[in-house]
RNA sequence: GCCGGGAUGGCGGAAUCGGUAGACGCAGCGGACUCAAAAUCCGCCGGUAGUAAUACUGUGGGGGUUCGAGUCCCCCUCCCGGCACCA
């Protein structure tokens, strides 16, 4: 063995071992207890980037650890292939989409493989392939016909100049990001997945999760919304016809305060108003401009016009004005919402606006009609009781709505209704990449789903991409068709489907990749995934989508259970400091940490930066997520050529616990190179042994710095065992360090002390036994020079089957503890005392001792309390 | 705006059930080795005062509960993630 480390050649011999032996080949049959372990698959963007090597250097180490307990582990992996950028990138390089996605692909597979992650390589699939796609279309037109799957108009974001619908992404300030037109919303119609069906359970299947974070839980529970209210009518009358206008409230003991009801501007009253009054639809055509986006729409300024219509107030027959609010949206809900500007932030701020009555009908302890009054108790409903409320006065929260509940059903004018905030999945999108949605519009038959002997439909690789409108919807070669029913001309539909739809399954196909049918036996058996890891960002949208397709899955006898991720592991962000320079035109030139230098005070702390190039100084942009845009991305590569797979799995275990944000830093690299240089090279100086080694049987007769060092060993192994089941890997790490802190001091190996060797065996004994269960520790996360120092030293032949190390608990025994005394709170001094004295004696020797003595000064101490095994605390 | 998180030395972070704040690493400082540098090794390292022992102070800010709070409760500030067509 070399005394220098040599990560490349090492990684490079491993890997190939594994490859040659298929050692991470997952197979169904044997006994041991399955672990399937996935980590987010990733979109082919072109290069691997530190988000994707923390991710499954994440995945790979519970895999490792899993394989080494004892499990049999599948660790696969795949490609998010379809979506938006191919066609971004298509339209800047004029590269068909395909063939962008599958050069990326073949790029960053040798990336992933250069990490030398436990992958089942047999396994991989890439969702743009029509042997994985023709699946979902077949389960689309299976879920088409029992009506899981309908159409229904919806509105997008449309961008007049380029005629092309938007992603949310694509509107900028409300202007299309290429042509910089005004966006408008537009109403198309859509294929929507009835998610709603499901939303009960998707909400109390949260409560049989409990390997989930309770943070990503409760997201979910809010994003679903149950909520309980009452849905009612105003009634009204127009043209001499009776019509309703239906609201839905949870706060309908709030209903006698109702001053005002704002629609929305696709609403059919307003559509009414609008004809014979100019300036509403003028006002209505405004409300159409801008994107769709919520976060929008909850922040922009309420505006609002009167209809001039007014409906009557179903309990007080009151007349009631129709206003036209911009923040009122046609798709959620009814399209129209009650005001009571007394008791609600928006409608009172509304009120204000235009000068509509506000009616306290709620108790509140300061008179309303200044916003902070009702703040203070509105959000509590079990607080105020109904005032200004005739026959209802007096009455909380629970009885007031039970009461108005059953008035109001009386009229057949409304009733009580559980509500969810959730909304169905629109699937259609107006884009080329993607996977066809299976239907041919035939103009006799309608809406007709591909026929299964006709799947897949395939989407035609060899496009160019435009920018306008759908590349599929000018190929006639690929739109016209015959009616699979009546034999008639038929036209294709040219929508793809949301690539969300392909991520919600692709877990369950990874089973049996091969499998010719959607799913076969061998996902009976890996499914329920045990351990899914990804980021944060995907804790609603995605995860809730795959929950709700896992179920869709089950109810067509696909699959069994009823989720599909047992474990769940949100990653945090990979963050980095940013440099920039003002530009000519005003913006900011982004400038790649690898090409700054940057200069510190005496303390560390940065003053200043200047770009390598030049010797000019650059401005510190403060430190954000790892991104193109802000041009702070470190190229795992460079890091893997430089320092090795090791190395940077190392530093990315090390420099915060998983689920945190992990802030990149060149000198930690190097701190994590060093450790395992100096494992290294320890190891390398490590003398033959001629004769074996003789071991200690007996090691409470050894030498007492080596017991206590053992001691120490024994207690980092038993952290390390507890955080590797807790997943916190940095404080695992930490352990390693200190086992090698320790061993170096009790064996001290240096270049120029070779062979000699205090204390034969038990020194020997110690680092025998200290190597075994490092090593050990370590091979999860530094797979490479783990299982090459395990060869070298002769433990065995592979590491992963060496099954993993547990504390030797008499190594950890104690005569005495250490107590930690305080006086009033304050720590005075600490007293050694057996490990079994009682109350009174610890109480005694506390008492005695001089540091305390000093603080307690002759008082009569009021009060001591002692904490066993921890301290005692004297209160004067 | 709404929902969910976060804030601890110069920096990343540790503190498992309310019980010694700062483990482990990085940076820095001092020393050894060297002709020299790199690498490596040893020591110091929250702040203030002090030669020191030690004292006071300290976990984003303000209040509270408790013998005892980084940890629990209330209020506030700032930062981050998501908001349904980025993935």
């Amino acid at each position: 063995m070399q005394e220098k480390y040599h990560p490349s050649e090492i990684e490079r011999a491993v890997q190939a071992e594994w490859a040659d032996t298929r050692a991470f080949r997952a197979l169904e049959s044997g006994d041991r207890p399955k672990y399937y372990c996935l980590s987010m698959f990733p979109y082919p963007s072109g290069k691997l980037h530190m988000g994707h090597v923390r991710n499954y250097t994440i995945g790979d180490v519970l895999s490792r650890y899993h394989r080494m307990q004892g499990c049999n582990v599948m660790q696969p992996m795949g490609w998010d292939a379809f979506g938006l950028p191919a066609e971004n990138a298509a339209l800047a390089n004029r590269v068909p989409p395909a063939k962008w996605t599958y050069q990326n692909i073949d790029h960053m597979r040798v990336q992933l493989k250069a990490l030398g992650l436990a992958i089942d390589w047999e396994r991989e699939i890439a969702t743009c392939k029509p042997e994985y796609y023709r699946w979902e279309q077949w389960l689309f037109t299976r879920l088409f016909e029992q009506e899981l799957i309908y159409r229904r108009n919806a509105t997008v974001n449309w961008d007049p100049v380029d005629e092309t619908v938007l992603a949310n992404e694509q509107v900028i300030d409300g202007r299309g990001w290429r042509s910089g037109a005004l966006v408008e919303k537009r109403e198309i119609p859509m294929y929507f997945m009835r998610i709603t069906s499901y939303a009960e359970e998707l909400l109390t299947g949260l409560d049989q999760l409990p390997g989930w974070p309770e943070q990503v839980k409760t997201m979910q529970r809010n994003w679903i919304g149950k909520s309980f209210g009452v849905r009612f009518a105003f009634p009204y009358e127009l043209d001499g016809q009776a019509e309703k206008l239906w609201v839905y409230t949870t706060r309908a003991d709030t209903i006698m305060g109702v001053t005002f009801v704002a629609v929305a501007a696709e609403h059919p009253l307003a559509t009414r108003a609008a004809q014979n009054n100019p300036p509403l639809a003028a006002f209505v055509e405004e409300c159409k401009q801008g994107g769709v986006a919520e976060a929008d729409l909850a922040t922009m300024e309420k505006k609002g016009m009167p209809t001039g219509i007014s409906v009557i107030h179903p309990l007080t027959g009151e007349s009631i004005p129709v206003w036209v609010g911009n923040y009122v949206l046609m798709g959620y809900g009814e399209g129209a919402v009650m005001a009571v500007p007394a008791h609600d932030e928006r409608d009172f701020g509304f009120a204000k606006k235009y000068g509509l009555p506000i009616k306290q009908v709620i108790a509140a302890e300061r008179e309303i009609f200044s916003l902070d009054a009702w703040q203070e108790w509105y959000a509590d409903k079990t607080r105020g009781v109904c005032v200004n409320s005739g026959k209802y006065d007096g009455l909380g929260y629970d009885a007031a709505v039970d009461a108005i509940a059953v008035d109001l059903k009386s009229k057949g004018l409304g009733d009580k209704q559980v509500q969810y905030r959730l909304r169905d999945w629109g699937i259609s999108r107006q884009r080329y990449w993607g996977c066809p949605i299976p239907i041919i519009h035939c103009p006799s038959c309608g809406d007709v789903p591909v026929p299964e002997d006709q799947l897949p439909v395939i989407l035609p690789e060899d496009i160019t991409i435009t920018g306008r409108g759908s590349p599929l919807a000018k190929m006639p070669e690929f739109y016209q068709c015959t009616c699979p029913r009546c034999g008639g001309e038929a036209k294709r539909e040219t929508d793809t489907m949301d690539t969300f739809v392909e991520s919600s399954w692709y877990y369950a196909r990874y089973a049996c990749p091969d499998a010719s049918s959607m799913l076969d036996e061998r996902a009976r058996h890996w499914l329920p995934v045990d351990q899914y890891i990804g980021g944060i960002e995907h804790a609603i949208l995605h995860l809730l989508y795959a929950r709700f397709f896992h179920k869709l899955m089950r109810d067509e006898g696909l699959v069994h259970g009823d989720e599909p991720f047992t474990n769940l592991l949100t990653q945090g962000m990979v963050v980095a400091p940013t440099f920039y320079r003002d530009g000519a035109d005003g913006k900011k030139d982004w400038i790649n940490p690898a090409d700054v230098d940057v200069a510190t005070d005496g303390k560390g702390r940065p003053i200043g930066a200047t770009l390598k190039a030049d010797g000019q100084p650059v401005t510190l942009g403060g430190t954000e997520k790892m991104s193109k845009s802000k041009n702070n991305g470190v190229d795992p590569q460079t890091l893997i050529d430089t320092y090795g797979a090791d190395t940077a799995r190392l530093f990315m275990m090390f420099a915060a616990p998983p689920d945190q944000q992990l802030e990149w830093s060149d000198a930690g690299v190097e701190g994590a190179y060093r450790f395992l240089k100096r494992l290294w090279t320890f190891v390398s100086l490590i003398p033959p042994q001629v004769n074996g080694i003789e071991r200690v049987s007996d090691w409470s007769k050894v030498a007492v710095d080596i017991r206590d060092s053992r001691k120490t060993v024994h207690a980092s192994l038993k952290q390390a065992n507890f955080d590797y089941e807790r997943k916190q890997f940095n404080t695992v790490v930490s352990a390693c360090m200190k086992i090698l802190n320790t061993l170096e001091k009790v064996s001290p190996l240096t270049s120029k002390g070779v062979g000699a060797l205090p204390r034969g065996n038990e020194v020997r004994s110690f680092r025998l036994e200290t190597l075994s269960i490092l090593l050990r520790l370590l091979a999860p996360i530094t797979p490479h020079i783990a299982h090459a120092i395990w060869c070298d030293l002769g433990y065995g032949k592979d590491i992963l089957a060496a099954g993993w190390p547990t504390p030797d608990e008499t190594a950890l025994e104690q005569n005495e503890i250490e107590l930690v005394v305080q006086v009033n709170g304050k720590l005075r001094g600490s007293i050694r005392i057996a490990k079994e004295a009682d109350k009174a004696a610890i109480e005694a020797a506390a008492l005695a001792n001089a540091d305390v003595q000093k603080h307690v000064a002759g008082q009569t101490p009021k009060k001591v309390v002692v904490v066993p095994g921890r301290l005692v605390n004297i209160v004067l």
